[in-house]
DNA sequence: GGAGTGGGTCCGCTTGCTTAT
DNA sequence: GATAAGCAAGCGGACCCACTC
């Protein structure tokens, strides 16, 4: 590995010369010639600098992290694509990390943050958890913003319209003229869970339609709480004839289970789910979804988690701004269709 | 953040012996009382060893990169777990990283290999591209090892059976009867995709079933590339009545393609697929597939890679010891059923 | 002379201050 | 007094080499 002091050797200037001239220091001193012989000289060694050293020398990394329940859910291509383009606008490499349960993300962020691996870190609390429980770690104002869910007692976090799109899902089956309509949910825990159901919940309220409660399910997102949820639906009368669904891999489960239990859709019964990404459009039937704008939030997260770094507090955010859209595929159809 | 001489004053011992002993060091002689203290305080003050000064130190950060074309890969999943498990075991941590075309990939690796912020890679290269066109990265004997090629002039890679696997495939659509069987491949570059098809070719001459070039494609495994394979297919005359597709995302793209083209699965027509992840039981009709031991790959990985850092060299490893099994799913049966 | 400690250097880099034209 | 440089400290930790009973 070449050094500074290699480059700086081979040029016949000192270290501090050949620092400043790769770092465009403001206020540097060097003769033209010089700073183009260090210049050349450095590209021809291939001159890196350390990444350790300097981390140690200035306290910052100029890494962030992002910590994930599960780095292969499609849905979070989109999100961890904006966080890196925004990253790497702002002069920051983006770290990925998976932590899928609570002991794994106390351990993750006690290695990234508390050894200084990385300046700042996204979270994404593991499904069932909430941000309260990690108070341990955030205790003392650590640089940490979380996804989808704001900590009580922090500021730094951001989150999609969840209302909005459950509600956009909800309007799409009463247009179609659905009325008995069930809510799938996660689990009761999860705040952007309970924020869908309250827009589920408006829409129905909005159309002069009851919700019977005890069309609204509370299991989760994993494939068997699918399972769990359709079996509760088929047992209330009437049976609901539409699902909102309120998480994409739980609606693709949902088009299993409704398989397995002779179900048809959309004949019978017409899913809609919120978020879309590809594996939705490869079930049968294709699933409708209500497509978020992930792409964004992970944009916004790094924004924030920035802003948090350089000005020490960053207000929370709500992205609001780009609405929920409905992206129409054939698990949904008319009630009379 | 507490440093080391933080807790040499506090217990009020030097900063060497904190160093010792938190260190384990052979050949410390430390009183036992003061090895408590230090213990003790270090614990009390939450010491955490500041990452970049210890990796400055050692020359060593004690973590390796492994570099996939997309991390949201439902394939991915297994393989990083493996890896991450192996690399915990020996003491490293694992940081994932995406680098989707060539351009990414020299980027990445210089950074990540340049910098010294990695002490080594397990590269996956992006489709299309193979392990030759890294030649200026590779020159001089950097840390990396390829999944599933092998680069011509290094040592240092891990592969599965690929062939053993397009056999198990084969062989389960001959026993059902099928004798004109299509083969969707890989791109025609990819030395994993080669493998998969010679297994398919071993397999139908071991039948002794000519096979039809015209039923043989090399699209690649994109959704995109299912359209152009199927229409290539759908042309043959005798179509086919099975397809063993080199992927399986291909083949969930594959099950789209079909029936978007009114070709029934599996009545009209076979699908089976290599690689196995969850999204296969979500299609429909779900997918038969073969299952590849990609945690054993993310193992191998790692271990190879360790390996190259402390001897200096590793051999190439083969992984053929966990037979490519079948799991049989809805999407295959018997050419007369 | 071995058991228990502490001092000091260096890893590579940045930067305030100094020096020599 | 500008301009063009160099010196040296120190970020936090590891480890060799003292030193003292």
């Amino acid at each position: 590995m070449t050094t500074l002091s290699d480059v700086a050797s081979a040029v016949g200037v000192s270290v501090s010369a050949v620092s400043r001239v790769l770092n465009d220091a403001p206020g540097t001193r060097v003769s033209e010639e010089t700073r183009q012989r260090i210049l050349e000289t450095a590209r021809q060694m291939d001159y890196r600098p350390n990444h350790s050293a300097r981390s140690l020398r200035l306290q910052r990394t100029a890494v962030l992290a992002c910590v994930l329940p599960d780095l292969t859910n499609a849905l979070f291509s989109e999100l961890v694509e904006g966080a890196e383009d925004a990253a790497r606008e702002r002069g920051y490499t983006l770290l990925l990390s998976r932590a899928e349960g609570m002991h794994d993300l106390d351990d993750t962020l006690a290695r990234l943050l508390g050894e200084g691996r990385v300046d700042g870190a996204i979270v994404q609390m593991p499904d069932g958890l909430e941000p309260e429980s990690l108070d341990s770690l955030v205790h003392d104002a650590l640089p940490v913003v979380f996804l989808h869910a704001a900590h009580p007692r922090r500021t730094g976090s951001v989150m999609l319209d969840d209302a909005a799109a459950a509600r956009t899902a909800t309007d799409h089956l009463l247009a179609l003229g659905h009325e008995r309509i069930a809510f799938v949910g996660g689990l009761a825990g999860s705040p952007s869970a309970r924020r869908r159901e309250e827009g589920f919940r408006e829409a129905m309220a909005q159309a002069g339609h009851a919700v019977d409660e005890k069309l609204v399910t509370r299991f989760g997102y994993r494939i068997s709480d699918a399972d769990s949820a359709l079996a509760v639906l088929a047992e209330a009368q009437p049976r609901p004839t539409a699902l909102v669904v309120a998480n994409m891999n739980a609606g693709m489960a949902a088009l299993g289970a409704a398989r397995r239990m002779k179900w048809s859709v959309p004949e019978d019964l017409s899913v809609v789910a919120v978020h879309d990404a590809w594996p939705a459009a490869m079930t049968w039937p294709p699933l409708t979804t209500v497509r978020m704008p992930l792409r964004s939030l992970g944009r916004a997260a790094v924004e924030c988690l920035i802003e948090r770094l350089q000005v020490g507090t960053a207000a929370d955010r709500l992205l609001s701004n780009e609405s929920p859209q409905l992206i129409r595929r054939a698990s949904t159809s008319a009630i009379e269709g």
